[in-house]
DNA sequence: GCGACCATGTAATCTGTTACATGATTAC
DNA sequence: GTAATCATGTAACAGATTACATGGTCGC
C-alpha cells in the first residue's frame, strides 16, 4: 500500500486533481485507513503518469486553470484489479497512536494533564464521526465502501464510549 | 515517536534485550498502538547507549550469553518524562490496514475472494484478542496499561463483531 | 483588503523496511 | 537431527515527512 497504489484506488472512483486525493485521505472515504501528503501525492502522481497508468486533463478552461484532473487509463485500471486480485496474504492491520503510549504511561502524569489529553482525543474523534457519517450519507456509496465506512465508525464509536466510560475511573485509581 | 522513543517506553517497564523489546511490539502490551522491527530498534538501542539514556548489562554468566539487556539510565528516565510532559498536541490516531483497502473494492472481486479474506482477517483479530488478553491478566498491570489494553481489545471485539454481523449482507448484495 | 482555502510542486532529510548474515539453544 | 525460537546485528534501498516556495480564488 505504497502511495503510488492508494492514489490508483482513489482515481478508481472518478478523476480528481491531486489536492483532491489529499482530501480523500483527509476528510473524506479513505481516510481511516490509509493516508498520504502532498509530498507523497504529487510525486507517485508523476511517476503513474510516466506508467502510463493514469492520465492528466487540463482543467477546464474557465477558472483555476492551474488544476490538473488525473483520470484512470484501461492499463492502470487494469493493473489496479490485478493488484486487488494478488492472493498474497495480507499485511496485519496497523494502528499507531501517541495518544495511547502516552496513557499508557498514565501514572507519571499528573491528573489534570490526563484529563485535558482525554478530552481532546474525545474532541478529535467526534471530528472524525462527522467524516465517516458524512461518506455513510452520500449515495454514490458502493456496497465494499459503506461496509468499510460502518467499520470505521464503530471503531470511532467504541473509542469513544471508552474514554467516557473509562477515563472517570483512570482518574479516580491513579496512584 | 520514534523507535528511540518506542525503546525507551518499553525500557521503563523494565530491563531487556532488543529481541524482548521486538516481542512487547509483536505479542506484548505495546503491540496495538506502535510497532518496530530488528532494523528499527537495534540501531535505537545503540544510538540511545550512546546518549547515556540507556546502559547495556551482560547477560547473566551461564547460559545466552550472547544476549544483552538494556536498562534505563537516571538519564533516559528524565527524558521519558520530559517526553511526556511535553504539552505539544499529540498526532492523530493512525490506521492503516490493507485489508479495509481490498475490501473497499469489494465490487471488483469475486464473491469467494471478499469470504476468504473475511475469514482470514477474522483469524488475525482472534488471535489479538487472546494477546491483549494476555495483557490483561498480569498482575503487574498499571492503571494506564489497562485502560490502553481494553480500549484495544474493545476495538478488536467491535472489528470481529462488524465482520461477523455484515459480511453476509456484503456478500449477499453484491452487484 | 484579508484570511481561509484551493492548488501544485521540489528538495533535503530522516527513518523505516527489507534482506542479508550468523550462530546458540530448546523441544520433539 | 531438525525445526522453531532465541538472539544480535549491518547495509542498501525505498519511502515518507517536513519545510520550503509560489500563486490563485472566494467569501466577508
Amino acid at each position: 500500500m505504497d502511495a503510488k497504489t492508494l492514489c490508483l484506488g482513489v482515481l478508481l472512483k472518478g478523476p480528481a486533481t491531486g489536492y483532491d486525493i489529499r482530501k480523500a485521505f483527509e476528510s473524506g472515504p479513505f481516510g481511516h485507513f490509509c493516508g498520504a501528503g502532498f509530498g507523497s501525492i504529487y510525486p507517485a502522481l508523476h511517476k503513474l503518469e510516466k506508467e502510463g497508468l493514469i492520465e492528466a486533463r487540463a482543467g477546464d478552461g474557465s477558472k483555476r486553470a492551474t488544476r490538473k484532473f488525473f483520470a484512470l487509463t484501461r492499463k492502470g485500471e487494469t493493473a489496479l484489479r490485478r493488484e486487488l486480485a494478488n492472493p498474497a496474504p495480507l499485511g496485519p492491520d496497523l494502528m499507531r497512536s501517541e495518544f495511547m503510549f502516552r496513557l499508557f504511561f498514565a501514572h507519571l502524569m499528573p491528573h489534570e494533564r490526563i484529563a485535558a489529553l482525554i478530552a481532546e482525543r474525545k474532541a478529535l474523534y467526534k471530528k472524525k464521526l462527522v467524516i465517516v457519517e458524512g461518506v455513510l450519507s452520500r449515495k454514490d456509496c458502493r456496497p465494499g465502501e459503506r461496509f468499510i465506512a460502518e467499520m470505521g465508525r464503530d471503531l470511532v464509536l467504541t473509542a469513544l464510549n471508552h474514554l467516557e466510560k473509562n477515563a472517570p475511573g483512570l482518574l479516580g485509581e491513579k496512584d
